[in-house]
DNA sequence: AGCTGTGAAAAGCTTCACAGCG
DNA sequence: CGCTGTGAAGCTTTTCACAGCT
């Protein structure tokens, strides 16, 4: 039991970020009824090299059969074990404009380890909206929704000014992971796991990438010409 | 002038996917009529540790000034020149469901760099409806939309199940860089610029370090006791 | 004196190539 | 024979620590 902990402890993060890829694949395969699946198929459909993949899992175990592949039923199992997703985690969603309820009407979060548990907003006009279910609550009633030391992601979908502020109430809350959509970096204390999602980082980089090859194209005519 | 280029050239990809982060840090210090900042000052405020900070501005140039730090205003030009801001880039948005129409209203595209010049959907039903000075248009459009050539970004915002024709669709458009937001991985040819945003990948990052999280709670109490 | 810019060391990640097992 | 699991090599990224400039 100890070295089964300790198999989970190290894994890369490197790795945990491709694991829910896989475990996308493996939920495509498993409703096409494919029963077993080769390093080199699986790494394709998640758009990985079968390199990358065989060692990512040789962190997780020893769940392939050589000379045949992976069981796609059991290696969904030991992922989703690996990820935590054998319980359901408690979302808090803040921020009920245009992005918050596109997440909070987003199907995926139900379909595997997630489940919305409460929709917040500072605005007055907004509280008491029905959406999907679940009706939008003031911030004063995080406090009562969360409880310190249980597990609760908090997801951060208001403007940017007010994002630190939510973060800070999340964290008084005794919410230990959140996700962050505002266009803002935000600090939290140490122990506070913080992901950040941002559209326009996003596209400045792939701005940057097109812009580099606008220069190499450029460049290929002045060698031509010179 | 070819040692500019050769400059931009070599900018390792971890440093491309810190500048918009700085880029937006300074902003922030130019609204707060801040001229001149220090490495440890920007690197808090952009979330990211001096000596990195300094190691990424580095390979734009050298646009400090020891002893004292950067120039607000001509570092956040340097980086958006290094991104490729200087013009703005033609966005169009594929899927205008709550998230497509989330993302066309969302304020920051039009703030630096870029501008939806399209907003399309397969549904006769949306086309036609106005959102924010634009008119959904049908897919056959995309044709006529995108030059060949001339660089345009294209965002997925469909459901999962389209999101590989759509891609396909850009791609034959002539469409070089795709920001995937739907929940699946898809191929595209070499030479096309892929990123992928994910919601349930993000979490499931999340649910993976609460779990180590208790995990190491309950191994504490095992040895306390052991 | 103070802060940037940068080589050099350390850590982390990917790829290779093949031993080992079914 | 075929495919997994994995050491070892190669590459990228981060961190350190200080020389160099204002």
């Amino acid at each position: 039991m100890s070295v089964d902990q300790a198999a989970k402890r190290d894994i890369p993060d490197a790795t945990v970020a491709r694991l829910p890829g896989y475990l996308r694949a493996l939920g495509q395969l498993t409703v096409q009824d494919v029963l077993s699946v080769s390093s080199e198929e699986l790494a394709h459909s998640a758009g990985v090299s079968s390199a990358k993949l065989r060692k990512d899992l040789s962190h997780l175990g020893s769940y392939g059969v050589r000379g045949v592949g992976y069981d796609v039923a059991h290696l969904t199992y030991q992922i989703s074990r690996a990820l935590g997703l054998t319980h359901d985690w408690p979302v808090v969603i803040v921020g009920m404009g245009n992005l918050g309820r596109a997440l909070a009407s987003y199907g995926g979060f139900a379909t595997k380890g997630f489940k919305v548990v409460a929709l917040l907003d500072r605005d007055p006009q907004l509280v008491g909206e029905r959406l999907d279910e679940l009706t939008v609550q003031p911030m004063g009633e995080l406090v009562s929704l969360v409880t310190p030391g249980e597990a609760c992601i908090g997801v951060i979908a208001t403007p940017a000014a007010s994002a630190q502020d939510v973060a800070d109430l999340l964290v008084a809350a005794g919410v230990s992971s959140i996700l962050n959509f505002a266009a803002t970096a935000i600090q939290v204390p140490e122990g506070v796991h913080m992901r950040k999602v941002d559209l326009s980082t996003e596209l400045q980089i792939l701005a940057f990438h097109e812009q580099q090859r606008s220069a190499s194209v450029a460049d290929e005519l002045l060698e031509g010409a010179g």
